[in-house]
DNA sequence: GAATGCGATGTAAACCTTTTCATAGCGCGG
DNA sequence: CCGCGCTATGAAAAGGTTTACATCGCATTC
């Protein structure tokens, strides 16, 4: 199944080049590429004879034409686990309203959180020709970096903060973002605590928050065998019936952390299922503060990702010219927490 | 502000061509090309050699030089109006799904629901080369459909069926949806109804949804002129705003029917904050069953729209060759009524 | 054994731009 | 009035692939 394999091309009438278009403004081709792309190179009225030829003709430049001679393909591509549930739109929304206006378009590609696919899906980027490529996290697989090295496009990380400081990363650290959620707990007095992480395995993000929230527990003077962890994809599903499971046979856990706001809100479900109330019976924090977290009943309190920002700031590092390359390439962002309605003290049981 | 626009290219040492294969497999570059195309054309044991070198080398073809030879780019656009709120990203999992294994890659574009920007949209795309593009909605600018059709640029529309038949779309009548909504709530005796519509100015599914309601109201014998309208753009935020407008000027409305998920989330929360219970003191219907319908409290009654499904079908048209085109050229899908518990018998007051 | 046909490979053109280098024109300083 | 430098334009090459057409060798058929 390719696209189009058994007809030959037929394009009947063909849409006008840049031959016609000098032909009619008897010019060379050379003055009417001039004038698409550095307009005050050409003289006045030659310049605006040619653009109103354009303009009659409805001319559109051949980008593969354009992209062949000057490897330069105004594609930027983006890989992330997902587009599922939101969780990253909003930094595709950040990046679209950056790019768009300097005529860049973003070329999107899943790979549902297998890394494998992550190399082929990098290397079918290279070879649309994309001008850079936008990931997510820093763990990738060795042929993953070299594929990008050996054919020279431009990358960047987000939603991490890579150690290797020559990786270009406009993120955050999820550790921190997990010891927000940890500290804020053990203010409220709870001591029994339970995590619904990310798979961790070859998720950076995951595991960083995990680590960051069992780190600060046990600052706080927590067992950190004591917490409960389960891992689960990040599936509203999966999250409700992660919370079964936990609240079932850790009956004196009084509250849950929960590695990305999908989860919380099918925990928050699960913990209703079990029969108990958020926040009376079990708190419940998030990560991502997606938009609908503000509106679930009740309000879920969790930890803000700068995600929009992250998308601005990976399209500035794209659309920087090699000079100011270096300013773009580290983007150091906070997370923060976001208190609503799904905490409250401990409350603990029996 | 451009891509790389100061530096000249520098490559290094460049990326092998087929020029270079060639040369070290002892066989012409149109058997190299042939070996990446039509592998079975080649005899088996130079296609071994040819391939055993591709892969030492590295080698990855360049798709700006085969898109400008082939008109090929294997780029299909997307032009939703937003990605925000995963309203259509379900769409995008499906069409992803299916266009990756062929090794077609999705270039993305948003309009933010406004039919100028769409057009200056589709002339980007075609400029990228993309092979088809895939529409929201059937309402569009003359220019638009114009720009498609002199670049011979195949297309479809989802999420509604286009009334010229000429038009490939595979999609849904959204007027039987809003049908659906407001014959369930005559059903359980609601005689006091409400409306929170997307904008319907260049909107035909918001349009659509609104006018099937309305009609079906009618012909279950509820006046037309007595139910209140409201549009607002889909943002969580408007649906909670117009829920306590109305609420506010219109005491005696037992259900409101949301031209989105989004807005009836929205506007779940506008209940509570004017003290009013879902459902037994206003029944509330979306429109999408986003995934967090399911997960809300109370669980979102609300049509439910083939999201994925009209991914994967304009996928298949994509991939379609021009023999088999016009058997995926309209593909007619069904909305269905998903009830949870935000619907109950009309319970009027006063 | 000649004619035929087919399968495998090579040659070279074409796709449409961008960009380097050359050229022509012109003003200006000496 | 010469030569210099600068600006506006043109000529032509280059970018890497696909593909129509030619060629060659070999097997098959009569």
């Amino acid at each position: 199944m390719a696209l189009e394999k058994t007809t030959p091309i037929d394009r009947g009438r063909q849409s006008p080049t840049v031959v016609e278009i000098a032909k009619r403004a008897g010019c060379s081709i050379a003055t009417v590429s001039r004038v698409l792309n550095r307009p005050e190179a050409v003289a006045i009225d030659l310049r605006e004879r040619i653009l109103r030829i354009v303009d009659e003709l409805g001319y559109v430049p051949n980008g593969s034409a354009r992209a062949l001679r000057s490897s330069r393909s105004r594609l930027i591509g983006l890989i992330v686990p997902t587009l599922d549930a939101a969780i990253f739109t909003r930094m595709l929304e950040g990046l679209e309203s950056r790019l768009a206006p300097a005529g860049a378009s973003l070329v999107y590609s899943a790979t549902g959180y297998d890394l494998d696919r992550e190399t082929r899906v990098v290397r079918n980027l290279i070879e649309k020709g994309v001008d850079g490529i936008i990931l997510v996290g820093s763990c990738h697989r060795k042929e993953t970096l070299k594929l990008l090295r050996e054919h020279r496009v431009r990358f960047a990380v987000t939603y991490a903060l890579s150690d290797d400081t020559s990786i270009p990363s406009m993120g955050f650290d999820n550790r921190s973002g997990g010891a927000l959620a940890a500290n804020y707990l053990a203010d409220l007095g709870h001591r029994h605590l339970a995590v619904i992480a990310g798979i961790t395995r070859d998720n950076d993000r995951a595991a960083g928050r995990l680590e960051g929230f069992l780190t600060m527990a046990e600052r706080r003077g927590i067992d950190r065998s004591s917490i409960v962890v389960v891992e689960s994809p990040y599936e509203f599903s999966r999250g409700r019936a992660a919370a079964k499971i936990i609240l079932n046979q850790n009956r004196n856990v009084t509250a849950i952390f929960c590695g990305s706001d999908v989860l919380a809100v099918g925990a928050m479900r699960g913990c209703k299922d079990a029969g108990l109330s958020v926040p009376r019976d079990i708190s419940m924090i998030g990560f991502d503060n997606l938009d609908i977290a503000e509106y679930m009943t009740p309000g879920l309190t969790t930890v803000d990702v700068p995600a929009r920002l992250m998308g601005e700031q990976a399209a500035n590092y794209f659309l920087a010219d090699n000079s100011s390359l270096d300013i773009h390439a580290r983007v150091e962002l906070e997370t923060r927490l976001i208190v609503r309605d799904s905490t409250a003290p401990a409350n603990d049981r029996q």
